[in-house]
DNA sequence: TATGAATGAGAATTCATTCAT
DNA sequence: AATGAATGAATTCTCATTCAT
C-alpha cells in the first residue's frame, strides 16, 4: 500500500532524469555533480537516492529511457509508410529536420556520445549500449533495407548489415560534427548523402 | 642530474605524454588521475609538474603533439603524389589500412573523440580543437580537392568545403563506430565510401 | 540529522571557529592546516567545508566575529558611563585588566596581529581589516574623545584623530610586546600611559 | 684552500639575503618560496642550499644580519653625542626621519614583525629574537637612560626597564600601524611622543 | 662550486553516498 | 518519503630539499 501513487513516482523520476540530462549535457557526466542535479531539479539529494541507487544508475536509466522514447516514436511513423523507398526518404528527412535541433535534442546527442565513449571503458555501460541503444537504431534501418530488398525496390545483392552500419556511422558522425562546430553544413551533407545513399541502394 | 640536454627533456616529456595517452585512453580524461600517469610512466608526480603545469596542459599538449605527428607525416606522403586523384586514393587507402589499427592508433582516436566532446563545454579546449586539430585535417582534404578542381580532374562546380566536411564526418563517424563496436565493418564501409566519393568528385 | 535548527548550525559554526582560533594561534594561519582544525574540533573535513567555503573564509569570519563580540561588549559597558573621563578611565582599566589575559584573549590577539600583517599583502584581508576591525576600534576611542571635547572635559584643540591613533598604536604595540616577551611590564606600562594620556587630554 | 675567495662568498650570501628580504616582505615567510628567491636573485637553488642549509636558516640569518647592520650604525651615531638628552633627542629624530622610510626599511620592518610573531610559536626563533634582536634594541635605550640618570639629566627614580620597554613598545606599535595603514600619522605621533617622553624623563 | 631536475610528503578542496530526523 | 548535514577517500597541485652532473 504505497503512500505515493505510482504515477507520482514516475513523475518524480522523470523530473530527475530531465535534470540529469541537462546537467550531464552541460558539464559532462564526470564533471556534473549530484548537487548540480539537486539544484536544477529542486529535488533533495536524499530523495534522488530514493529513486536511483547511484549516479551511474541515473546515467543508464537516462540513456535507456531517452532512446526508447525517441526511436519508438520514429518507428511508429515509419511503419505508417508502405514502401521501403518512402520509409528511407522519411528517415532521411526526419534526421535532416532535426537540425537546427531543439536544445533537448542537442542535450540528448551530447550525452549519448559521451555515453558511447564511456561504454568503451565500462562493461556495464557497453552492455546497455549494445542491447538497448545500438539495437534499437539498427533495427530501424535494417528493417527498411530488408523490406526493400524483399519487395524488389532495392538491389538484391545489397549487403544489409554494411549499409545499415554505413548509414548510422555517417549520421552519427555528422551529428557529432554538427554538435561541435557551429557552421557545420549538416543540412547539405545529409541531403547529399540522402541522394547518394538512395542511388546506391535503389534498384536501377 | 641537472643541466641536462634538451634531447633528454624532450624524451622525458614524450614519456609523460605517452603515459598520459595510455591512461586517458583507458579511463577517460576525468577519471584518469595524475597518479595513474605516475604509475604508468614511473616518473614522479613532482617531475610531471615540472614539465606540465596542470593535468589540462598535458591533455592539450597530448592532442596537439599527436595530431601534428600524424598529419605531418601524412601530408608529406600525399605531397609526393602528383595527381589529385592519386592523392585522394592514397588518403582513402591510408585510412583503410588504419584498421585494425595499432593499439596506439586506437588510444589516440579514443582520446581525440573525448577531447572533441569536452571541447564543446570548454572554451580553451575548443580553441585548441579549432585552431590546431580541425584545421590540420581540413587543410589536407581541401588541398587535394582544390588541386583536383584546378587541374580539371574534379568537377568544376564541386563545393569544396561541403565535400571536405562530408569526408571527415564520414571518416570520423566510422572511426568512432569502429572503436565502439568490435564487429564494425570498417574496411567495407571505407572501401564503399571511397568508390562513392570518387565517383561523385571526379569529372565524369 | 538534517533539517536541523538554525541554533544547531550556529553552534557548529562557532565550534569550528573556536578550533580555528586555537589552531591559527598555535601555529599561525599558513602553517595550521584544515586537518588541525578537524583534529581539534572533532568535526569532519567535509563538514567544515559545508560551513565555510575555504580556509581563508574561516580566517576572515573568525576575525570579524571575534572582533565584533569583543568590541560590542566593550561598547555597551562604556556607554553606561556618563562622563568622557570615566569612559576613558574605564577603557584603560579594561585593557589593563586584560593582562595576564585569558588564553582565549592571547589567542585572539596573536591571530589578530598575524591577520594585520597578512592584510598588508592581500587586498581582500585589507578590506576586512579596514572596514570591520580597524573601524570598530577607532569608533570607540573617537567617540570618547569627541564626547569629552564637546562636554568640555577635554582640551578644545585636541586633534582627535591623532590621539585616537596614538592610543591604539600604543595599546596594540604593548599588546604585541606582551605576547612576545614573557616579562614584559604590561601593567606598569599601561598604567603609566593612562596617567600620561589623561593628563595630556584633560583640560587643565 | 678555498676555490672562491671569502669575499666572493660573503657577496653571494648578501645577495641571497637581499632577495630573501624582498620576497619575505612581499609574500610573507610561509608563502614565499625558495623559487621566489631563485627568481629574484638569479642564483640557482642548489647554490642557495650551499650557503644556507634551510629556508629557516635564511630567515634567521636575514634577521640577525639586518638588525646588526641597522643598530650598529645607530649606536655609532649615538655615541658621538655627549649628553643623554641629546642622545635621546637624536634617537627620536632618527626614528621620525625613517618615515617615509625607504622600501628597504619597510621590507625590513614587515619581515621583522612577522619574525616576532613566528617566534612566539617556535623556540629557535624565539631564542634568536631574545638574544640578538631584542637585546640590541634594549641596550641602546637602556644605555641612554642610565647615562642620563647617572649624569643627573634624568629623574633619579626613573624605572629604566619600564621606560625602555615603553619606548620600544610605542615605537614598534607605531611602526606597525604605519606599515599597515597608509594615512597613519606617524610623524605627528612620534613628535608628540618625543615631547611627552622627554618631559617625563628629564629632571624638572 | 654551480646547476636545476627529481622527489614525495603534505596541502586544500570536492563529492558520491549515507542516515538521523 | 523527504531532507540536507555529515563523512572521508580521493584528487590536484606545491615546494623544501636532495643530488647527479
Amino acid at each position: 500500500m504505497p503512500i505515493v501513487s505510482e504515477e507520482h513516482k514516475n513523475q518524480r523520476k522523470k523530473q530527475i532524469l530531465d535534470s540529469a540530462l541537462a546537467c550531464f549535457s552541460q558539464k559532462g557526466y564526470d564533471v556534473a555533480t549530484i548537487d548540480d542535479i539537486v539544484k536544477h531539479s529542486g529535488i533533495s539529494k536524499g530523495s534522488i537516492y530514493n529513486y536511483f541507487k547511484s549516479k551511474e544508475e541515473i546515467y543508464i536509466d537516462l540513456l535507456e529511457v531517452s532512446t526508447k522514447n525517441i526511436y519508438d516514436e520514429l518507428t511508429v511513423q515509419i511503419n505508417k509508410l508502405h514502401t521501403a523507398i518512402d520509409q528511407m526518404k522519411f528517415l532521411f528527412d526526419y534526421l535532416i529536420d532535426q537540425d537546427p535541433s531543439t536544445e533537448l535534442q542537442k542535450d540528448y546527442s551530447l550525452v549519448k556520445f559521451e555515453f558511447q565513449l564511456s561504454s568503451s571503458r565500462n562493461e556495464e555501460l557497453k552492455e546497455v549500449l549494445e542491447n538497448s541503444l545500438k539495437d534499437t537504431k539498427m533495427k530501424i534501418i535494417e528493417g527498411i533495407l530488408s523490406k526493400g530488398v524483399i519487395s524488389g525496390e532495392f538491389r538484391k545483392e545489397l549487403n544489409i548489415e554494411v549499409y545499415a552500419e554505413m548509414f548510422w556511422s555517417f549520421v552519427d558522425g555528422a551529428t557529432l560534427q554538427n554538435l561541435l562546430f557551429p557552421n557545420y553544413p549538416y543540412h547539405e551533407l545529409l541531403k547529399e548523402q540522402k541522394s547518394i545513399f538512395l542511388k546506391k541502394v535503389i534498384k536501377p
